[in-house]
DNA sequence: TTTAACTTTCAAAATATACTGAAAGTTTAA
DNA sequence: TTAAACTTTCAGTATATTTTGAAAGTTAAA
C-alpha cells in the first residue's frame, strides 16, 4: 500500500517541524519554510495559512523571518496587488545560508567572550584558576575549528566539500 | 583594569547557557554543564543550588540529564553520604559525545522518516510530485552526509579530525 | 482623491517549557 | 531496626515563547 502525495507531504512538514524546534528553529517557520519547499509554485499569505492553519499574523511574521534567513523570496506578478512567496530549493544554498546565519548570529558572539575570557590572568598556582583558563581556552579553540570550518563550507561548492570530507575516510 | 575570577566564571556560564538555549538545549542544564567545567573539584547538589540559585528539584534533574548525556559523572567519597557530580573536561569528547547523542536522538530518526518519504510514487509528469521528491531525496542525501562526518567524527581523534578538515583549504 | 485589496503590527490570549518545594522514597551508619 | 542524611518525584506555579485577530497602515488602480 503506497503513501498519497498528500499525506507524505504531511509527513515531510511535520518531520521538518520537530527538527527544527529540537535545533532552536520555531517550529511553525521550520513548517512553512516545508511547505514551500514542496510547492512546485511559489504560495500566497492566504495558502499558506490555509495549508497549515495558522494566522494572519504568524504568516506574515514567519515568512519576514525566512525571508531574513535568506531562505524564502518575494515574487509578484503583474496586475497582481497579492504577493507569492517562493523558496530557494537547492538544499545546498540551504544548508550553506542556514550555516552562515547561526555562525553570524550565535557563534561569533560567543567567540568574542570567549576570547576575552582566555584573557584573563591569574593566579597560575590557583587549581580553580588553572581549571577555568583550560576550559575556556579549549573550548575556545573548538570553536574557532568549528567557525573556520563553517567558512570554508560558506564558501564551498557541495561536490567539492562532501568530496573532501569523503576522503577522511580512506 | 582586569576581570575577576569570580566574574569571569559568571560570564562564561551565563554565555554557555545563553548558546545551549539558542541551539535546543535547556539553558539550567548548559549553565550546570559550565559550572562543572570550571570546577576542579566535583560539587555536591546543595553547592551547585547555591552557585546558580535553582531548587533542589532543577538541579537534580538537570544532573540526572547530565549524566544521560554522557558529560557528567557521579562520584562517592568513602565515608560520607553526599553524592559529587563531575564533568569532564576533555573539550573533545565533549563534542563527540553531544554530537553522538543528537544524531542518534534527533538525525538518524529524520532519515528514517525521509527515506520512508524518498520512496513514495507518484506521476512523473505532475510537478507537485516531482518537487516534492526533488527536496525529499536532496535533504535526504545531505542529511546522510552529515550523518556519515558525525560518525567519522564520534570515532576520530582530535588532531586527525581537524587536520584533515584543515586540508581543505589547501 | 477614493476605496478596495492587501500587508503589517502588536496587545492580549494560548500554549509550551521550565522550576519549585514539600512530601515520599532510599540508603547506610550505628 | 531506627533515624538521620540524603535523593527523587511530581503537582502546582511561574516564566517564556508562540499565536491570534482585529485594527492600523499601505498601495495602486480607477
Amino acid at each position: 500500500m503506497s503513501m498519497e502525495l498528500a499525506e507524505a507531504k504531511q509527513k515531510f512538514i511535520e518531520a521538518w517541524g520537530k527538527l527544527g524546534s529540537e535545533w532552536g528553529i520555531n517550529r511553525t517557520m521550520a513548517q512553512v519554510h516545508a511547505l514551500l519547499l514542496v510547492s512546485p509554485e511559489a504560495l500566497t499569505t492566504e495558502e499558506i495559512m490555509d495549508a497549515l492553519s495558522i494566522s494572519r499574523g504568524n504568516a506574515n511574521m514567519t515568512l519576514r523571518d525566512l525571508i531574513g534567513w535568506g531562505l524564502v523570496e518575494k515574487q509578484h506578478r503583474a496586475g497582481e496587488r497579492k504577493e507569492y512567496f517562493f523558496a530557494d530549493k537547492d538544499t545546498w544554498n540551504i544548508a550553506k545560508q542556514v550555516a552562515k546565519e547561526r555562525r553570524k548570529r550565535e557563534l561569533d558572539p560567543v567567540i568574542k567572550i570567549l576570547d576575552e575570557l582566555s584573557g584573563v590572568k591569574g593566579d597560575a598556582k590557583d587549581p580553580e584558576y588553572l581549571t577555568f583558563h583550560k576550559s575556556v581556552t579549549d573550548i575556545n579553540k573548538l570553536a574557532k575549528n568549528v567557525d573556520k570550518t563553517l567558512d570554508t563550507m560558506i564558501k564551498a561548492e557541495e561536490n567539492w566539500f562532501w568530496g573532501s570530507i569523503v576522503k577522511m575516510f580512506r
